[in-house]
DNA sequence: TAGTGGTCTAGACCACTGA
DNA sequence: CAGTGGTCTAGACCACTAT
């Protein structure tokens, strides 16, 4: 029997993660304190904190000053999910990128894309809708607005060549961002431009980004029927 | 002017982001090496280190031995999603948790199911409907497959006092587990358990787990509509 | 080959919190 | 008050990679 010897801090969390999966550490169960593991294991108590803290970020344990560490009864695990630029992820899947503005105006938001930004009061925005193509097939469509107030180069970018989606992200900064999938079926706008008929059932992700002085945009990419979201779960 | 002392790894954080936010360091550029960042900021390499570790882990900051750091030209940021327990999603609204099982057999399942398990050859499983209420409402439907092979403890279980759900999270370790989120029409077993309309537009969370013995379960969780996954952005 | 990030160590002090 | 995790430091060595 050839035990693997544990000297780095990814080995550390590879045999506390082994003695969780073998339940020689039950859920809700205490486990030794980092300078016990470290004797035990025969490293500084540094290499077992950064394996125990990433742990701890995950979610698979808990850790408490003072009474320990305990292996997490209803872990909560943490699913991230990649968002980049929709070009990047046509490319990723092997697709040659398509992009078309559709429409480019200035006009009051809707009450709704207001709420998201955490405006008190609507005020005219630069409003941009375009389709990304994969392929020569639309793929998703873009609903955006941006704030004038915080962006006011956007008025002068035409977005014929680039899209708003590239362009805010090399040249505009945010500081806060929140993010929201939901399911709806397809309106009447994402019927003509997605090619789906009526009733069609669309995935959306949500996005709204800040910087101190404001807020930035508010967008909607949404999907062709039949798309997901994949994610990599950590440990 | 008062500048809030750099001494921390978070402070280190904190200026870094604040010289990116302003465009002191630009998108693509390189930033100065851990040595001299230290010596400037007065704190030990190990702190800067830990600062831009994570800053290059969420994405911000693009690093490579010997070649140096860069701001990200198109940072793929990444939102992380707590997946936790029905019950514990529904009491963290605050209602009241119901559950209810619908039906638990043996049987073999779906091709898609298979495939989604990585499993070659079709096998009997156990399968389990059950819906989740908040105050009394139907919130989420859970459609599950266990492998009777990695899981024949499961046969015995009776799940309807408890959800397979808390079940398998309290009872059957994984070791690995993929995530993946789409949207479909209602399904008529969608349409009878949820209450809702034919045509109605539904959120999945489909979820498979495994352990190195195998595959444990496939489970699709349906959301009632306008249900949103909401994100947290690191950074 | 040399420069950069990646990691380990021992020791120290601090912050939180349960008894 | 005392035990635990959280963090900082200085110094060291290693691993990778551009030149």
């Amino acid at each position: 029997m050839t035990t693997p010897a544990i000297n780095s801090w990814q080995s550390v969390q590879d045999e506390v993660l082994r003695r969780i999966h073998n339940r020689i550490w039950k859920p809700g169960a205490q486990i030794p304190n980092e300078t016990d593991l470290a004797k035990e294991f025969n490293c500084g108590r540094t290499t077992v904190n950064r394996a125990l803290r990433e742990l701890a970020e995950s979610g698979i344990l808990e850790r408490k000053r003072k009474s320990g560490t305990r292996v997490a009864l209803h872990p909560v695990s943490r699913a991230v999910i990649a968002v980049q630029i929709v070009r990047r992820e046509i490319e990723d899947r092997g697709a040659n990128y398509g992009y078309a503005l559709i429409d480019k105006t200035v006009d009051t938001p809707p009450h709704a894309v207001t709420f998201a930004m955490e405006l008190a009061q609507a005020e005219d925005m630069l409003h941009v809708r375009a389709v990304h193509l994969a392929d020569g097939v639309p793929y998703a469509l873009e609903y955006r607005w941006i704030s004038l107030r915080t962006v006011p180069q956007a008025r002068d970018f035409d977005f014929v060549r680039q899209s708003a989606n590239e362009w805010l992200l090399e040249n505009v900064p945010y500081n806060r961002a929140t993010l929201s999938i939901l399911a709806t079926p397809a309106s009447p706008f994402e019927q003509e431009y997605l090619a789906v008929p009526e009733q069609t059932s669309i995935l959306h992700v949500e996005r709204a980004t800040w910087q101190e002085t404001g807020p930035v945009t508010f967008v909607t990419i949404s999907y062709q029927p039949g798309h997901r979201i994949i994610s990599s779960t950590t440990s």
